[in-house]
DNA sequence: TCTCTGCCTAGAGGA
């Protein structure tokens, strides 16, 4: 049986004496989960026990851990969680405890979902798996190789034929291989040297693996035939119950195969190596499979290299793995689990690497150095000071709660029915499989009908786990997206019956914002912290011409964004010519000589801000000189022209990206390897308010200086992590980082600390004076005000067709509010709803066409109760979504009956966005008593009346 | 059930 449950005090650590001699245990006080609750795989969590029943339905008993899983107990706080599988039960004092067996396997934290990598890291030197987290791994030559050769190992396994794989594998890496210096013929080379003792052991495989049947043999008689040699390639494989998650190189027969670039002529494979085919041992062992043993081919043995002492002419070695082994992988993955709960950080004196082996020596002595931590290494260098030394306690911390958050979602793969994944808009579920089709490059493209209706947050170009029923338990790949209506297609490495979705989550985002911290401070530049840390001030030498005439903050901040040599600050509220004045500022620096960076956090800026860009340009630069850097499915179908491929002859494309005066790409790509080898006069990021401050280093760190655009007084950066509280960590709540940390941006904290390298843009070029009124006195100090009197007296009349005098009176005011009590539900109101629908019937009787109207709600149900009653060329969104854009006339829906509940409501800046995307006609639609219940939306209540 | 975009995964190697 299983016991799974929360540490609920110190454990006890033990040596007693017992007739096989003397014997460690660990006594671990415990809180139950719910008792007789059965796990969705069908296991029962012990239900039959007399055990102390506490008040919450928990039971509190205590769960003794033998032998070597006390060294697992060490790990353990009160707090966090564990799992003991096969545990047995014993009665003692009268009270039903709980111990391991012979069988048994203990898993700290099972829902934090380590990777096998970090597993294989960890047991070379668990600083290693630190210092590759904090610092990334750079862009080199070797890992860019094995990376292609284990393409090749995966497409020969689905039959693809040699030269060809190499060559097309090749090709697509063309922007990494050309940032690197090399050419195609020669890595073409480098890599069939590899794959061509892969091939050939796999020929040797095929020959004599006697699959059995003759069907078999002759239809393998041209190439390698996967389907029909129990072969399967690249498998990701997610683990509940041991907490472990990877991918598999390939499984043989049901155990896994590890491919390593390499040469070993000893007899063994390496420790490490072991190690990770281990991990994928107990991954495949929840999947129902006993495996025992494991192959390492290393693809530089050839007969050349034949072992003396085995004779051994093929790059393959197989072995056996025991129980023993497998136990201890469990028990390296719980040390990592157990530091990443409690936010350590490892010296390296927890292994027994050789640091003098260590290619990660010298970073690894530096960053100790730097940031005054303990390593075997020894340290480089002086400490950074204190408060820069606090501020990256503090930031790393608020990233890795941020990371923490992303592996609760993870475990909802699991822990949440399919039902509720769908219905957190999370997962398709009860699609229809129609059919699964090879296709040319040895992929799988598989199609599957929706049955019910229902929305998704999957897109296209989305990465997906398509799966027969369940992401987890159930066969499994990762695919991407390539269409979703009524039909859904996606491609992926293997032919999955496609019945689910589920949207993966990806870490790839903390990643990089723990990179950004990390060269921002540890590889940044010294002048730079000095002003960020307040030991200098931004310095300007402001040039004398004139950028733009009829715009006197407008051309301040031209000057401002061209002279800083540090950094500058634009303050752009709603409508006041943001993008136009990044155009404008570039094209200074342009015709200056200098390259720039142009980053946003969403594709959607960045395109926006592209495109203002290409039209202020124009003529003063040719178009190959301006790239976009991004997926295909990220990029605005209109810039694609400007988008640089990955794949291609190396040198055009590294031309291509190294000639570009301007090249625009989204904060996270700008973290990527490739960008990160670019350099940049100037690094210029709009929405920067939207930005955490090492998402704004992203891209600040590959320039000499930047220049923030954006409005604190709109919506802040998406923060996952709730900063406080954490699950199964109660006890450490006080150190947890608050969030905070996070969600303020860098440009607002500069702002507010250097208000003179900042200008606010003051003249708006959107909203009536009327409809900009509240907005102005409410967040921007009463500053704010039209541009010019066409712009504040613009009504709807001014559009073709529309009559004013056509609507009620009540409606002909710029600013209208419409009282409505509401049914009393909490996310959606359908009495709302109706009302809006009807006054966007009147609106169009007066001549004003669907698509120049947009509905703005705050819950999403709300949004789709809206969509439902009116027509689709209404845009109805919610206030996030529609952040940036702006329509004729706006309807915003408050959806609150009697009291304005919910923490939606406390964040005034969203109201902001809501009542600034008007151009020409606002109609606030909500229950007064509920708005009248809060101060700000009070006196938004008056002015609107 | 408050709002929610990124990136494309993990892993690729070297004594």
């Amino acid at each position: 049986m299983d016991v799974r449950g929360i540490v609920a005090d110190d454990v006890d650590v033990r040596t007693v004496s017992t007739s096989y001699g003397e014997t460690e245990l660990a006594e671990v006080p415990m809180r139950l989960e719910t008792a007789d609750a059965e796990r969705p795989d069908g296991r029962v969590a012990d239900g039959g026990l007399e055990t102390e029943r506490l008040a919450d339905g928990h039971e509190r008993t205590t769960v003794t851990l033998w032998n070597k899983w006390t060294e697992s107990a060490q790990l353990l706080e009160p707090g966090m969680e564990l799992l003991v599988t096969d545990a047995e039960t014993k009665e003692y004092q009268g009270e039903k405890q709980y111990s391991t067996t012979g069988e048994s396997y203990v898993v700290v934290e099972p829902s934090f979902l380590v990777n096998v990598t970090a597993i294989r890291n960890w047991v070379e030197c668990p600083r290693l798996y630190y210092l590759n987290k904090l610092s990334g791994v750079p862009l080199n030559y070797p890992v860019v190789k094995g990376t292609i050769v284990h393409e090749v190992f995966g497409d020969l396994l689905r039959g693809r034929e040699l030269e060809e794989s190499i060559d097309a594998r090749v090709e697509e890496r063309g922007l990494q291989l050309g940032l690197l210096g090399e050419t195609p013929e020669a890595v073409a080379e480098d890599v069939r040297e590899n794959a061509t003792a892969i091939e050939g052991w796999l020929e040797q495989g095929r020959l004599t693996e006697g699959d059995g049947s003759t069907e078999a043999a002759e239809s393998t008689e041209q190439t390698f035939s996967p389907a029909e040699s129990s072969w399967r390639s690249e498998q990701l494989l997610i683990s509940e119950t041991f907490g472990i998650r990877g991918r598999a190189d390939a499984i043989r027969r049901g155990a896994p195969v590890e491919l390593k670039t390499g040469k070993n002529l000893r007899k063994e494979p390496r420790f490490k190596d072991k190690v990770q085919a281990a991990c994928y041992a107990l991954l495949l062992e929840e999947h129902g499979d006993e495996v025992d043993t494991g192959t390492l081919l290393y693809t530089k043995n050839s007969a050349l290299d034949r072992n003396e002492e085995t004779g051994d002419l093929t790059p393959a070695k197989d072995f056996s793995m025991g129980a023993g082994l497998l136990k201890f992988v469990v028990r390296l993955r719980n040390e990592i689990a157990a530091m990443e709960v409690n936010g350590d950080v490892p010296t390296g004196y927890e292994g027994d690497a050789k640091c003098e082996y260590c290619f990660e020596q010298d970073t690894c002595m530096v960053v100790s150095g730097r940031l005054a931590q303990e390593s075997k290494a020894g340290q480089i260098g002086r400490p950074l000071p204190d408060e820069e030394l606090e501020y990256f306690e503090r930031l790393y911390r608020a990233i890795e709660a941020e990371r923490r958050a992303v592996h609760r979602e993870y475990a909802k793969l699991w822990r949440q029915d399919a039902q509720e994944r769908a219905d957190d808009d999370r997962a398709l579920i009860d699609l229809e499989f129609v059919e699964k089709r090879p296709l040319e490059e040895g992929r799988w493209e598989l199609r599957a009908r929706r049955t019910a209706g229902g929305t998704s947050k999957l897109r296209e170009g989305d990465l997906v786990l398509a799966s027969d029923g369940h992401p987890v338990r159930g066969d499994a790949e990762l695919a991407m997206i390539e269409r979703i209506d009524e039909e859904v297609v996606v491609t992926a490495d293997e032919p999955v019956e496609v019945t689910r979705l589920d949207v993966y989550p990806s870490e790839l985002t903390t990643d990089r914002l723990l990179v950004a911290l990390h060269d921002c401070l540890l590889k940044g530049d010294g002048r730079r912290k000095d002003v960020l840390f307040g030991r200098e001030e931004p310095a300007f030498s402001l040039p004398e011409e004139t950028f733009i005439d009829n715009n006197a903050a407008q051309n301040e901040a031209v000057r401002k964004a061209v002279g800083a040599e540090d950094f500058a600050l634009i303050h752009g509220p709603p409508g006041t010519g943001k993008t136009y004045t990044i155009a404008r500022a570039i094209r200074a620096m342009v015709d200056r000589g200098e390259r720039v960076l142009l980053s946003a956090f969403t594709n959607r800026a960045v395109d926006n801000a592209l495109e203002a860009v290409l039209e202020g340009i124009g003529d003063s630069l040719d178009d190959d000189r301006i790239v976009r850097v991004g997926s295909e499915s990220g990029v605005r179908e209109d810039m694609q022209p400007y988008r640089l491929e990955r794949a291609g002859d190396p040198e055009d494309r590294l031309a291509e990206l190294e000639n570009a005066r301007v090249v625009a790409a989204t904060t996270a790509t700008c973290g990527s390897r490739e960008m990160k080898e670019q350099a940049f006069d100037v690094a210029l990021v709009d929405e920067a308010a939207q930005l955490t401050e090492p998402g704004t280093f992203a891209a600040a760190n590959l320039a000499e200086r930047f220049v923030l655009v954006g409005d604190h007084e709109q919506l802040p950066p998406v923060v996952r992590s709730e900063g406080g509280t954490q699950h199964g960590l109660e006890n450490t709540s006080d150190d947890e980082p608050r969030a905070a940390d996070l969600t303020e941006s860098l440009f607002e904290r500069l702002v507010e600390r250097f208000p003179e390298a900042g200008v606010m843009l003051d003249c708006q070029y959107r909203m009536n004076q009327r409809i900009q009124y509240f907005a102005s006195q409410e967040f921007y100090d009463g500053e704010l005000r039209p541009a010019e009197p066409a712009v504040a007296g613009r009504t709807l009349d001014d559009l073709e067709g529309v009559t004013r005098d056509a609507l009620p009176e009540q409606l002909r005011d710029p600013v209208a509010f419409v009282d409505v009590e509401g049914d009393g539900s909490r996310y959606t109101d359908d009495v709302e709803a109706a009302r809006i629908a009807e006054l966007i019937e009147t609106y169009a009787d007066a001549g004003l066409a669907y698509d120049d109207i947009g509905v703005i709600a705050p819950f999403r149900a709300q949004v789709s109760t809206i969509s439902k009653h009116v027509p689709d060329a209404v845009a109805v969104d919610t206030v996030d979504r529609f952040q940036g854009s702006s329509q004729e006339l706006i309807i915003v829906s408050f959806t609150a009956t009697g009291q304005l509940e919910g923490p939606i409501f406390e964040d005034y800046r969203r109201i902001n966005v809501a009542l600034t995307r008007p151009k020409r006609a606002l109609v606030l639609v909500g229950d007064s008593r509920a708005l009248e219940s809060d101060p700000v939306y009070a006196r938004m209540l008056e002015w609107a009346q």
